[in-house]
DNA sequence: GCCGAATACTTCGTCAGCGAAGTACCCTGC
DNA sequence: GCAGGGTACTTCGCTGACGAAGTATTCGGC
């Protein structure tokens, strides 16, 4: 196979920094992911730019969509899966709720509480993003047989239940 | 084995948007690789942090180092490898060069040019960072076999190529 | 049943980054 | 040999995010 970004990468390492020790296919796999993740960024960014939405928008929507009670969520619990902090969420509420995606409702039995609740307009945009979206990704999975997939799905779930070990 | 998140998003998924078409094989990779590549982005933050180095700081440093003339570079050439302005290079260099990091040098052959060059501090500081990092990266690897490591490198390998045509 | 601690969200001041405009310089054609 | 256009970097005004402080509300112990 041609060589990509990340052989040129290793090859380049090697010759310049040959004391600082480095596992070779260690250093590929993971510059890989990098590589595989920082393209999937852009086409995303460039789904949602189509639709109307900027990046924190979309993202915003997203986590307020895949939950366990899909389309309601409070402030806090947005921010946390967000990894945003509570002021960078106030924020992004102001401006979903002014361009009407979102709505913010106060709760009855807490009032220090805020419902943070997906418009149907607000639903609709998401989904139009997540369809293209979703396109950009079956198209780079094309580059593998079915059962290639499944096996890269295996061993890829192997490096992850370990970093939740750690995270743990 | 025991269920990762992803197992989890896949489910919950499932459960909710039966109407949007997916795969859950090709779901559950890329969000994987999302996964993994935010958990060792979180491990590069410690690593950094604890050598005192802001994110950007050792970014910057980092594309400085990994290049074919190493600790040399102009600030137009380090922004585009970053994917940052023009002027959020400035600024970062400014931050970098009071930090006694780098140092401009102003080229002698054509004087709109700057030479940015890595300072023996900066690149001490760069490589125990690069260190710490790399321990982490060989400890994910750890969860898998060698034999595994390089089926799974030339399986994103493929992914990668195809994403590369695609940018092309 | 009331006081202090905890919780949920917002406001405020600051910072890194962006795009656009500005400054300085080089190069090409006439 | 100089005018016009391009290049390399910096400055400027604005935006999204952060942490800390502020406001409002609830909870827990006595």
């Amino acid at each position: 196979m041609a060589e990509d970004w990340t052989d040129r990468h290793v090859a380049r390492w090697k010759d310049h920094w040959l004391d600082l020790a480095f596992d070779e296919v260690v250093e590929g796999v993971f510059v890989r992911v990098n590589r595989i993740d920082r393209y999937l960024r852009s086409a995303k960014q460039r789904a949602v730019a189509e639709v109307g939405l900027t990046d924190f928008e979309y993202d915003t929507l997203h986590v307020l969509m895949i939950r366990d009670t899909p389309g309601s969520a409070s402030p806090t619990e947005l921010a946390t899966e967000l990894g945003v902090s509570g002021a960078g969420m106030t924020g992004r509420l102001d401006g979903l709720e002014k361009a009407g995606w979102i709505r913010r409702i106060p709760s009855v039995d807490d009032r220090r509480r805020v419902i943070v609740e997906v418009t149907r307009s607000g639903m609709g945009i998401w989904r139009r993003a997540m369809g293209i979206r979703g396109e950009a990704e079956n198209d780079l999975a094309g580059a593998l047989t079915e059962r290639e997939l499944a096996t890269l799905n295996r061993l890829l779930k192997k490096v992850t239940v370990r970093s939740e070990e750690r995270e743990a």
